[in-house]
DNA sequence: TCCAGATGTTCGCAATACGAACGAGAGTTC
DNA sequence: GAACTCTCGTTCGTATTGCGAACATCTGGA
């Protein structure tokens, strides 16, 4: 902990996050159970975030209100990439019927941050905001092969990698050489190491250093593609719908906040 | 102000409000004059959210880190609305090939919390989290449309129309003859009045008692669709969305949190 | 080089946020 | 019905957390 911390502010902030798809609802008792707040402590900062907007309650039952929404919303709204990057994923999926996504890289996670979707072929649905382990995702591949080597030693060092299906690679000797090959064709394949079935592809988008800031995707499932379709199919598109967020990207890079 | 309120929690919740579109990255100072603290508060506030890990920082500029996401994600994933409704938005997408989106009323605002987007045609991205004035959107009409006697009144008393183009309706009285209609024949379709040439119909989407509780719509562009082709062509599968996106909730409600 | 203005930081202390104790409600036992 | 226990939500005296006045540093202009 620094030293200049506002503790308020941190259990403010972890009070938003005791809500969750488990618990929508909770009382003051709940929320202070789950953060190990005393129940006056929880009081105080659920009246706060009522009065702010953030929270709504029917006298019992505290739950979040839309307005929360406009936290990660600045987010969104002070990067310029999902902006630029969406019509570009509108295009590219209006071409090969395929969801698209972009995300970018925050610790061990990769964290979506546009998408166009088009029919689910995952368990689990994908929002903005959703975060899925870096190391066994196509858009991880060419981000983590982006890493400066300093960078990358201390990505595999400080996390272990999970395995998700009997297929994810968790030696980092071999994630090396995965990413070796990831820069030296210049896109990642991923077959089912995040979620049986589930099949990506991405392109890293650079830049103007060429430093891989985000990656697009677009994913499909096993039964419906096999890896040399995706390969010639979907591998085009992709990389010149990368290309296009790039050129655009670096148009508007006077006035961005770019990852 | 209530009694029992964190200031230190509102002020922290305006330094990560401060990030927006035009100011991505902000200097110490910056963000004290933004948020109207001294620049002592700005920096414990700032040094507190890097610790948390919703704020990076290069040693001067300060922006916003995807981490961030976290805390409208607790929304999203708190409501099972979004989840349940996007694979039924895909299918209409596929169906008709115009955006599709739901949102939920918030104060005077439309917030959306799903969409499965095509072309682009409007001027501004929409993108979850973003809001609009309800009065002259379509779904902010279906909702409108579902409030009880009393809490339109408190709407239209709050809230002067603000006209956002020459067919914007602005006058309560109008407001008040529309939203009759709507409730009427149970859609709503808005032409051009919250961007010029922008056309949309929407449906309501109803909890177990009945009450409007979200909105689903498809958006066109007045070049392409005309108010008939629009009434025969995307009124019918936009009902039968909304009537799926509803048996689904009811089949949850067990343990939703429902708006 | 000097000065003024702007920026970032420190530390004594005031006021903000704290929690122990209280009040209220519900359920159980005698 | 009374008494007791447990859980929940709330209050208010005060301790400690967050405060900002003052200091230190940097930058640009004369």
């Amino acid at each position: 902990m620094a030293e200049e911390y506002v503790q308020s502010l941190a259990r403010g902030l972890a009070v938003i996050r005791a809500f969750d798809a488990a618990t929508p609802e909770l009382t003051l008792s709940d929320v202070a159970r789950k953060t190990e707040l005393t129940r006056a402590a929880a009081r105080r900062f659920l009246l706060t975030l009522v009065d702010l907007g953030y929270v709504r309650t029917d006298g019992r039952l505290f739950s979040l209100s839309p307005r929360v929404l406009e936290l990660g919303y600045a987010y969104l709204s002070s990067l310029s990439l999902p902006e630029v990057a969406l019509p570009h994923l509108e295009r590219l999926v209006a071409e090969v019927h395929e969801s698209a996504s972009v995300s970018v890289l925050d610790d061990a996670d990769v964290v979506y941050v546009a998408r166009v979707p088009t029919t689910r072929i995952m368990r689990v649905t994908i929002a903005i905001g959703t975060r899925f382990p870096a190391h066994c995702t196509s858009m991880g591949r060419v981000l983590l092969a982006g890493l400066p080597p300093d960078e990358l030693d201390a990505f595999l060092e400080g996390h272990p990698l999970e395995r998700l299906t009997p297929r994810t690679v968790t030696s980092p000797v071999a994630l090396r050489g995965e990413l070796d090959r990831v820069r030296a064709q210049g896109w990642a394949m991923v077959d089912q190491e995040l979620e049986e079935g589930l099949r990506s592809i991405a392109a890293p988008i650079r830049n103007r250093a060429g430093r891989a800031v985000a990656a697009v995707n677009l994913s499909s499932h096993a039964s419906r593609t096999t890896l040399e379709s995706a390969r010639r199919d979907l591998l085009p598109p992709l990389l010149a719908t990368a290309a296009r967020i790039e050129a655009d990207l670096h148009a508007t890079s006077s006035r961005e906040a770019m990852p």
